[in-house]
DNA sequence: ACCTAAAGTTCGTGCGCACTTACTTCCGAT
DNA sequence: ATCGGAAGTAAGTGCGCACGAACTTTAGGT
């Protein structure tokens, strides 16, 4: 990346290679990617990334967190100017940060599947999932509260299907699984998940 | 794995090798792995792995095809002596491959998302996810000309769904996520989608 | 203009990986 | 009883990895 700039502050460093690590990962995983591509990749020689990371792992752990904090972020900010709950709804459902630009960047928490025995890449993870439960459990409520929708499930649980759904929707999506969430009709998913949630328009 | 045993003809220590690889990648994950572990737990050298297989890579896919057909099994199997559709389906809903004995099994699945890359890897998962759909949609297709579950939606597209929130929430558990999958009353996800798909009891 | 702290580099090092070559041992069909 | 082929081994090979010690360059505050 823009290998031709020779100094860059840390914090701007710092940036620069999570950016780089985060395509690295997303291709082949956090296993296969070596230091040496990242390093190539930043215009760097490998021991500026042990200057700002203690470790691969540690870098590791950073991404993740940053791509927590983004996806909670984008997902506030396109929710941001939408007051009508129903409207809110679809707009969540619609948005499913394992199926857009972001796909890349949520791809690497999955990859976390493999270092399931490290503890810090765990609570990160735990974190995440934690917080994106109670965001979206906060609008349900709220639809609930509303009468927008109906209360013979709790809004937790719901919460809890839609990230599953999300999930499963991307790790399909992730594995190239053809046709995936798709009936011949050209129905989908999330044409179901809407009319269950929000009803038929 | 008993390394007592000498010598073994090739198809059992072909099986053997593979069960020794399922709990190697399973921790750890696939490229984790080294194939000098997974000679020592088979009580072997490594050229013998090779004797067997064309490369680790190989190995994983036979493993892949292995894991695939034993789940579709499974499944049959657990249903063979039942009649009654929505029995059938209240039994599906209660056996999520990723959520069982087979759960070790099933996790080798998803380390694929980081070898989206490879050609036969992707062959192999598409192919076992495909199936799957298939005898899931024949499933809802028979409780559908049944009366007994509704039109509304096309069993196709239902059974992706459940395929769906099956890996959701089998991703989530292999994250290790706190809690997941449930409100504070203890109800459960699988309770709620067989509230959707069969009605109340 | 200078000086210092931060940003960057060169050149490793040891280790462990996937995979191989050349050889030995054993089983069972005849 | 034998002998051919399948099952197994010892001992590498080269490669590329994560990470490090010691040194050099440069930006920016005063």
């Amino acid at each position: 990346m823009t290998s031709s700039m020779k100094r860059l502050p840390a914090a701007k460093r710092k940036e620069q290679l999570l950016d780089c690590a985060l395509e690295l990962f997303a291709r082949g995983g956090y296993a296969r990617a070596t230091t040496s591509q990242l390093a190539k990749m930043a215009g760097v020689t490998e021991p500026i990334i042990y200057r700002h990371f203690e470790s691969k792992r540690d870098l590791f752990v950073a991404l993740i967190h940053r791509t927590a904090k983004r996806t909670l972020q984008h997902w506030e900010d396109r929710l941001a100017d939408i007051k009508d709950p129903p409207e809110r709804l679809r707009r969540i459902l619609g948005d499913n940060p394992m199926t857009h630009e972001s796909a890349e960047e949520y791809r690497v928490l999955l990859q976390a599947i493999t270092e399931v025995d490290d503890e810090e890449v765990q609570k990160a993870i735990a974190k995440h999932f934690a917080e994106l439960h109670k965001f979206l459990t906060r609008e349900l409520t709220i639809a609930q509260d509303r009468k927008k929708l109906g209360r013979v499930f709790s809004a937790e649980l719901i919460a809890w299907i839609l990230i599953d759904v999300g999930l499963g929707y991307g790790v399909l999506n992730a594995l190239k699984v053809p046709k995936q969430g798709e009936d011949r009709e050209g129905k989908s998913v999330r044409d179901v998940m809407e009319r269950l949630l929000v009803g038929r328009r």
